[in-house]
DNA sequence: GTCCAGGGAATCA
DNA sequence: TGATTCCATGGA
């Protein structure tokens, strides 16, 4: 594999840290220059910013790395035309969209989003990192880039055979079973994923979601948001989120009693089919910026 | 030692 | 339907 480069030039919408550091992906690692390194499919890439334009460098299998990039990163979408959509709801969501204002929804593989948040449960993000290239470190594939090992995340197919106890040694928990039988679902055809992104019908993809080991509301709306499914009309709600909805809107004495349904549907009056994104901003301005 | 993490499933009313 | 409880693990 030779290795190509693509430059972004003069990006509004394009932040390494607001993409890669909201919790939305969880194998961009970055490096002690700044830029950032990752892998999805086969393909494998560094992404630095000089000066105004963002340098990506790295190797891809098939096609072209610009195309690769360019459907990975959601550039066909309007992300200015969107924030300015949302910025008029309040001040609160303009403020949020200014912090965060290089967020960029990725459009990642829906096998991988879906392990990777059914592994997400109950969990924090560096662990969950850490689950994540355990398992794709023994079950992937290795590819070499610059004199060093990148794995890609395992198929269906390459977790065929893995027992509930080996994952319990990757350090999966709980959540093994999850794995090992949604897995099996997939393998055997219970749930097709080929179907899924060919269904235009968010609420019949998401009851098929849920019948997945691991799978609740939460995970099914992010698996539904962050993957190529790209749905912006749902709303994963998890405990920050919770927290902020309540803080602005809610305002109930104990965030953890207050009823998901109300939140649910807040967002839709507040934000209709723009609440996943909306959600994300929330997300990351309640996380990493104090209220 | 205690609390918490981008929750889900089982159980019980 | 709705509320409680348990579930591994590692870091703060």
């Amino acid at each position: 594999m030779k290795e190509q480069q693509y430059i972004l030039e003069k990006a509004k919408t394009f932040n390494l840290k607001d993409i890669f550091e909201c919790g939305q992906c969880f194998r961009w690692n970055e490096q002690e220059d700044g830029s950032y390194t990752g892998i999805w499919k086969e393909n494998v890439v560094n992404v630095k910013k000089e000066g105004e334009d963002y340098i990506f460098t790295g190797i891809c299998k098939s096609r072209n790395l610009e195309e690769e990039i360019k459907e990975y990163f959601d550039f066909n979408r309007d992300y200015e035309k969107l924030k300015k959509e949302l910025s008029q709801i309040d001040d609160y969501m303009k403020e949020s969209i200014k912090y965060g204002k290089g967020i960029r929804i990725l459009n990642q593989d829906l096998w991988e989003t879906i392990i990777s948040f059914i592994i997400s449960a109950n969990n924090n993000i560096p662990r969950i990192k850490g689950i994540i290239e355990r398992l794709s470190e023994r079950y992937g594939k290795k590819i070499e880039w610059r004199g060093k090992e990148y794995y890609t995340f395992p198929t269906p197919e390459e977790l065929k055979d893995v027992t509930v106890e080996e994952y319990r040694k990757l350090g999966l928990g709980f959540r093994d079973i999850r794995l090992y039988e949604t897995t099996k679902m997939i393998l055997e055809g219970k749930v097709d994923l080929k179907e899924l992104e060919e269904n235009s019908n968010t609420i019949e993809v998401r009851e098929k979601l849920l019948t997945l080991s691991g799978v609740g509301p939460k995970v099914a709306d992010c698996i539904l948001l962050f993957s190529t499914l790209k749905r912006f009309e749902v709303f994963p709600i998890d405990v920050w989120v919770r927290r902020v909805m309540n803080d602005l809107y809610i305002k109930n004495e104990d965030e953890t009693k207050v009823n998901k349904k109300q939140i649910e549907k807040m967002a839709q009056d507040k934000f209709g089919n723009l609440a996943g994104l909306a959600q994300q901003y929330l997300f990351n301005y309640r996380k990493f910026h104090f209220l």
